[in-house]
DNA sequence: AATGAATGAGACTTCATTCAT
DNA sequence: AATGAATGAAGTCTCATTCAT
């Protein structure tokens, strides 16, 4: 069961077969997986739901430590950077289980709902500047989910997964800044 | 053969097979496709280099009428976007493509050269601030693919296309621009 | 184990695996089925022996209170069509089971070497006309089964299934009377 | 193809798989059965086709020959019994596939109608005596069928086949005769 | 250039059965 | 008496590829 994100982690979720996952798994048939999940979605679902666990129980404190809009948008992309050192194989796994599964997944549509609605709220209370909500979340989710698969494939140094958050970070929150004045809430 | 290019659009990479491709292009047996290309690979190498023809053809002249390089970033994302007006089905297809063939493609990773280059000479001349140019260009690309890939999946009126393309052009132009001071170049 | 029963009625014998038939019996795994039978065949076979059983308090008394060959004839037919409305399920079954055991079940045969016997003693007594026993046997014992399944997939009223027992009767009775003269026994 | 009938005769439906019946075909492996036909489905009901073409080529003929209902109906029962000498494995072959598709078949219903609808033509020209039409073409069909399964099963000789034929004719002529004057069409 | 048949591998699924607990 | 996990086989189906015609 681990074995189904282990694989998706190294060969991909084109080959993700079950084939594959029994035989990392131990088991001598595929006909165990059939018995456990209903099908194929089923197990996948069950391993983005095991996948969030894990990864959720290492961002989110990260996230709720963070005071205020822009501060919070840093620490997500940041936690986000770093959780790769921790658990390259699960994010590995999950970005090719976003990938593949399109619009239709709710782990998808769940995070990019969150962060435009963060941006929205942020806007309102004038920690971002003025810009079409949808379509920065859109763009930094994804371009973050490139960043952290791309650092996944070949895991560098903490120090160095720290500087990527970092740069990131500041790419988001500069986009994102209140247009002329000063610091806000 | 442009069958291949509208089934990848309609019915996405994975159920893109060469069945599915005969039966679009009028063909009785998918023999002609294996006769015609060395392998899947080829096939599919062949409709990136295709559509790249077309999509280049739409945008080239818009960037190339640009002048410095943060217009031309501007250019580049506003086009890209706007292409989802002209060629719905290309666009669609040429997503899937890169999103399935990941880092092994010239296609992906020659676009991502050419952001970080463009980043890196502009940091040079002064156009754009400090940041590092890997993880821009990484992140806007994947962003502009996404935002792009949105659009493509329910087209937009060219009007709303092209706020959508100022929006996103707005937001990687203050993500990137030099620190203080005012205008460059 | 009625879930047995049950279930082959409901799913028909085909789609009766161990699985279906554990979760009608509100059981957690199909281990238990092997555990009390041999196999597939012996949990079969006991089936059709709790269903005969059953029928058979049901047809027996009728066909015994009946006097004579032809009388019995009747009497057979006319329960058989009967039993419907009392035990659909388990006819629905027993078909089935007779249906996809073929000429190995002891059911079947019983019942053939029953009907081939009964016009053979018919026959010498006077009560039946002249005619191949084992295929009036085999034809009418089948026949009979047709109806009695066909009724038994929609169950009619009570006054329909005996109308339909009575026009049955009528015409196997009619088909196995003696030629010219009148009554006998 | 003409190996899915034998297959069925042999092996009866049940254990007519794919692979099965690829390996009496001569096939390497189950791959081109799918390719031939849609599924199961469309390959069983081809074999219905076929079948019912070779049969019919053999029963027609002779059930034109008769003249008047009485006279079709042993023609059609005669022919239907004589034909398992011809074509046994066809024969079982098709009374397997009707026994199994049940009542969604087109071949069982299509004769079942027609059975239907030639006794209640024949009641009205006074042909056929008066009874239920479509329990007795149940019966009736069912019953044939029985009786040339089992002839089937373990051919005979021809001279048998026709008694066996003749006999039958003669209980179905008797069941469905008018009640008491002499002949008549 | 095109067809139609064939191959061999692999996919997911279901089944009857076994066994330790 | 019951559970839950495992097995191994078989089932239907799809795929990319090859090849004679």
């Amino acid at each position: 069961m681990r074995a189904a994100i282990a694989v998706i982690a190294e060969a991909g979720y084109l080959k993700a077969s079950f084939s594959r996952i029994a035989k990392h798994a131990g088991l001598s048939s595929t006909g165990m997986i059939s018995y456990h999940f209903a099908g194929k979605d089923d197990l996948l679902a069950a391993c983005v739901t095991e996948i969030e666990e894990i990864t959720g129980a290492f961002m989110q404190p990260r996230i709720d430590a963070a005071v205020g809009h822009v501060a919070q948008l840093r620490a997500y992309v940041e936690a986000n950077v770093d959780l790769v050192g921790e658990h390259p194989a699960e994010v590995r796994a999950l970005i090719d289980l976003i990938k593949n599964a399109g619009s239709r997944s709710d782990a998808v549509n769940g995070r990019l709902a969150l962060f435009e609605e963060h941006f929205r709220t942020g806007q309102a209370a004038g920690a971002f500047g003025t810009f079409d909500a949808r379509t920065a979340a859109l763009s930094f989710t994804s371009g973050l989910d490139a960043v952290v698969a791309t650092a996944a494939a070949d895991v560098p140094e903490p120090a160095e997964l720290a500087r990527i958050g970092r740069e990131l970070a500041d790419l988001y929150v500069r986009a994102t800044a209140p247009e002329s004045t000063g610091e806000s809430e």
